[in-house]
DNA sequence: ACAATTTACCAAACCGCTTTGATTTCATAT
DNA sequence: ATATGAAATCAAAGCGGTTTGGTAAATTGT
């Protein structure tokens, strides 16, 4: 059922027709409850290309994930963002539209996405240290942004992140209360702006009692699982093993504990281990009791956040850029106690 | 740039321009040469919306996620899936617009997407045992294909699916040469099509021996680290515990895990686990050994199979549904080991 | 009672592309 | 030299909505 046919059933000009259901004043009363009900009983509903071409507008959000080259990993973190961004879109009325690019020709889908005029926003996941996106989108003229920041650029713009810096200070600041001298981080890779933030309280922490972190417990890798058993595995069997870690996810997390377990050690108590946790859906930090201590922030709330925004930003599109930092909580687990004396 | 611009720039109509674009043979090979050429130069996309409403084609697909009510859970294989159709839809130049629906309104989320027209073609997420979104699609007129099957529709669909059914039996077969005779389930849900196939594969296997699984050694519960470690424990704990655990995923086989060391008993040792393995991008079985034995089938792969068959369908409309049944391969992992002779 | 408003509706133009149905130009056949 | 056909281009009509700029009928003011 189209416009056209509901005019004519209707007895009036597509315009009329076209106006009630709008809700434009110049109406009669009457005749919008004729139509509206026409509508219903039609099933009408316009044709959505018709209309974003008619009003300029996509009423579309996109979003850009960027695959991981190497391993061709796909963020879990992603699902839940998503999940979250998704939630408002549907009360809004948008669409959601996903684009997966490999690495290098990533400029190119946003350009495609811009020019296409296929979205009439983006976010942008997976910000790096110095992050071109920015400046791109800018120079695009398309409204957008990002989850994460990007440290080297100064120009404003909009994001909404987690206040990792002071998350991973306080969880290490916990672990240094309770004794731990040798504390390992394993970090997600650090041209993500994220993990170099994180790195970055993780040392001030340490800084602030006149500590040094040892370089040889920092990793820097994709938070697999995977990575996660076998640096604390190699860590473990070294000569002068960490008492303490501090990881970048509850995946990596989970591959700490089979490295820990593995050795017949006993986790929040022969080692202490604190993840951070983005509260995902479907790998939850234990249903009642938590099973690491971690600094907790949900990403589906984030990415509640980020679609409000930038709808938002839509919506004005003069108004100045809106960021918004969310703070971690510390959640006490049984994976954190005081350090062993060694030796 | 528009295309009316890019004719005027060029001294050309609109048509000549178009069809220059689009290959038409009726059009001079110098002329299509000079078209192409300003339209790299001045870098001109077609504007997605206009195409699409004079095409009549939305080249765009649809995913609808249902979140399961109850713990708002994003199914993590959601991810892996997307990811590989997405590919598939970036080299055919289609976009893939994702719409995420709370359990009770999924049918108005199909139907407006339809009536709309916003897409051309829908891929169906979650299937359960009886599943009416088939015959509401069917109804539509929309192009569509089911990740999974509905047990309980006979009129032919396109599907594709693992072989869930004989990869449990494989599973359980193996365990059951081992001398395992007390083998526990930890499913899915079961209303969900796959989890009720891999449950009468787990039964067969026993049935062909004369065996008889026991009930209180199978769940049916949503596939998180915390289901797999709570019943995990209540088994272990229980008077007659199993030897063995089959799991249907690796995020609740981590939970199984997560028991059976907090007991101090050991993992293909003490117990057998074996975990059906989704491949999961940011979750593998172990990077070069696997940690468990696993019947192991990509569904990254099975999304990149889905996106290329309903392309073809929607190329092809009168063609019969299409359908694709992969078969699970059986990974040796340390997990497993012959049954400890219990009294 | 008649001009001035207001109310309720409509015809036609437009959004940016494709496609149908000419029209012009030039080579070929008779 | 003229009809015939092929090659290359264009004007105009869609696609399915919204929006601008009217117009006829009903209401109000004096």
């Amino acid at each position: 059922m189209k416009l056209k046919q509901l005019a004519n059933v209707l007895g009036l000009s597509p315009t009329t027709v076209s106006r009630a259901l709008n809700g434009y004043p110049e109406v009669n009363e009457a005749t919008r409850e004729r139509v509206l009900a026409a509508a219903k009983q039609y099933n009408y509903q316009p044709n959505a290309r018709a209309l974003q071409l008619a009003t300029g507008k996509a009423k579309a959000i996109g979003h850009v994930i960027p695959i991981a080259a190497r391993h061709e990993m796909v963020n879990p973190v992603f699902a839940d963002f998503i999940a979250g961004a998704g939630e408002v879109y549907a009360h809004a009325g948008y669409d959601m539209i996903l684009s997966q690019v490999a690495g290098d020709n990533e400029a190119d889908a946003y350009r495609d996405l811009s020019l296409r005029r296929a979205v009439d926003g983006i976010i942008l996941h997976g910000a790096r240290v110095e992050d071109p996106r920015i400046a791109l989108l800018e120079e695009l003229g398309l409204p957008f942004l990002m989850h994460g920041r990007a440290s080297g650029t100064e120009a404003p713009y909009s994001w909404v992140d987690v206040n990792n810096r002071r998350a991973f200070r306080r969880a290490c600041d916990f672990l240094l209360d309770f004794g731990h001298r040798r504390i390992a981080l394993l970090n997600g890779l650090e041209f993500m702006d994220f993990a170099m933030r994180r790195r970055r309280g993780f040392e001030e922490a340490h800084a602030e009692r006149g500590l040094a972190a040892d370089p040889a417990l920092i990793t820097s890798t994709e938070m697999t699982e995977g990575q996660g058993y076998v640096h604390t595995a190699r860590m473990l069997d070294g000569p002068e093993p960490p008492t303490a870690f501090l990881a970048s996810s509850i995946i990596v997390g989970m591959g700490i504990r089979r490295a820990i377990e593995e050795r017949g050690l006993r986790l929040g108590r022969d080692v202490s281990v604190i993840i951070h946790d983005d509260d995902l859906s479907f790998m939850k930090n234990g249903e009642d009791l938590p099973i690491f201590t971690a600094t907790r922030s949900s990403v589906r709330e984030a990415g509640r956040h980020a679609a409000e925004m930038l709808l938002a930003i839509i919506g004005d599109p003069v108004a100045t850029p809106q960021t918004r930092l969310l703070e971690a909580e510390l959640i006490i687990g049984q994976s954190t106690g005081p350090a062993q004396q060694s030796t």
